[in-house]
DNA sequence: ATAAAGTTTCAGAAAATTTTGAAAGTTCAG
DNA sequence: CTGAACTTTCAAAATTTTCTGAAACTTTAT
């Protein structure tokens, strides 16, 4: 496969990865892009290369850069704002998985937990069915919790992943 | 909570939390009510529950049976197709896993492999920093797929979760 | 065979999400 | 200040996804 082929399929497969797991098209290609850029790349310059508007890039960059995977970097003698992606994917998987665990796993992680604690439920046979489940589903889910704060929130996540393989 | 209340939210939430995740609402939906339902439901029970049409619910259902995270049913006496929820949290994940590892995660790793191993690039320092993106990103997510292997595909998941917890 | 009961399909409607583009806002050199 | 360079905003348009509902199809009891 030729460089220009293989960055292109890189930057379309990353965007429908993203959408797949409920990031958007633009956004995951944008961070594809960066990452495989070896300068700052300008607004202008990623509303080219991804045929993409002067809106829409400035949205999803202002979202990088609020997850903490895309920094904004000024160069000397230009008044343009130019971006750089975290490169180190250790690092930016650590944030992508903060903040969606925060966003997504933590609201039902809490009601769950709420639901199981609650007092007022369980006399017929619906409702010990339900807080039968609800309890499952709390164990279970606190505990892909807890394993995903120590892979991707802890600094010790690339570690504990070596160990994991090397026992197992 | 009451239990009326509490299960609305949970089958609201868990809605949320599949749209989020890229499984769509109504199927997650679907999937929350039969997991707390004590017997069996059928296609105009599920219809009247969630106030959604018979053809949603129909390919809702589909999928969740093609998944293999629902069963159909058939009750003595009663041409009707019901349905029920594999209840066992571990056995239903490891199936949601295994079918969204192999539809999403393993067509990036191939691609990112097929790019890694291409004897064409290389040269420029535009494709040196693509040549070293790509192969971090090939190490990082054969890790990662080689974990989601063992957590969700094995049968082994759950007494993997169990050391995790106990040795980190 | 027929008709009632139940299931599936799918074109179009509705809803949700994403993108555009132009106007408003900001910054800064002169 | 002023205006050129650049960035941000956001209403409306485009696109994508989901849902509906009625017709077609299948199954089964009589």
């Amino acid at each position: 496969m030729k460089y220009g082929e293989a960055k292109e399929k890189f930057i379309e497969t990353w965007g429908v990865l993203g959408s797949q797991w409920g990031i958007n098209k633009t956004m995951a290609q944008i961070q594809a892009l960066l990452l495989i850029a070896p300068k700052p790349l300008s607004t202008d310059d990623i509303m080219e290369e991804l045929a993409i508007s002067r809106g829409n890039v400035n949205m999803s960059i202002r979202q990088l850069v609020d997850w903490g995977i895309v920094y904004k970097k000024n160069l000397a003698g230009d008044r343009k704002e130019y971006f750089i992606a975290e490169k180190d994917v250790w690092k930016w998987s650590h944030k992508v998985g903060a903040v969606r665990k925060q966003r997504e796993l933590n609201p039902a992680i809490e009601l769950l937990k709420e639901i199981a604690n609650s007092k007022e439920i369980g006399k017929t046979e619906e409702e010990k069915e339900f807080a039968k489940q609800i309890k499952e589903l709390n164990a279970f889910s606190s505990q892909i919790g807890d394993l995903a704060d120590k892979l991707f929130l802890s600094p010790r996540g690339e570690l504990l992943l070596k160990l994991i393989k090397m026992f197992l």
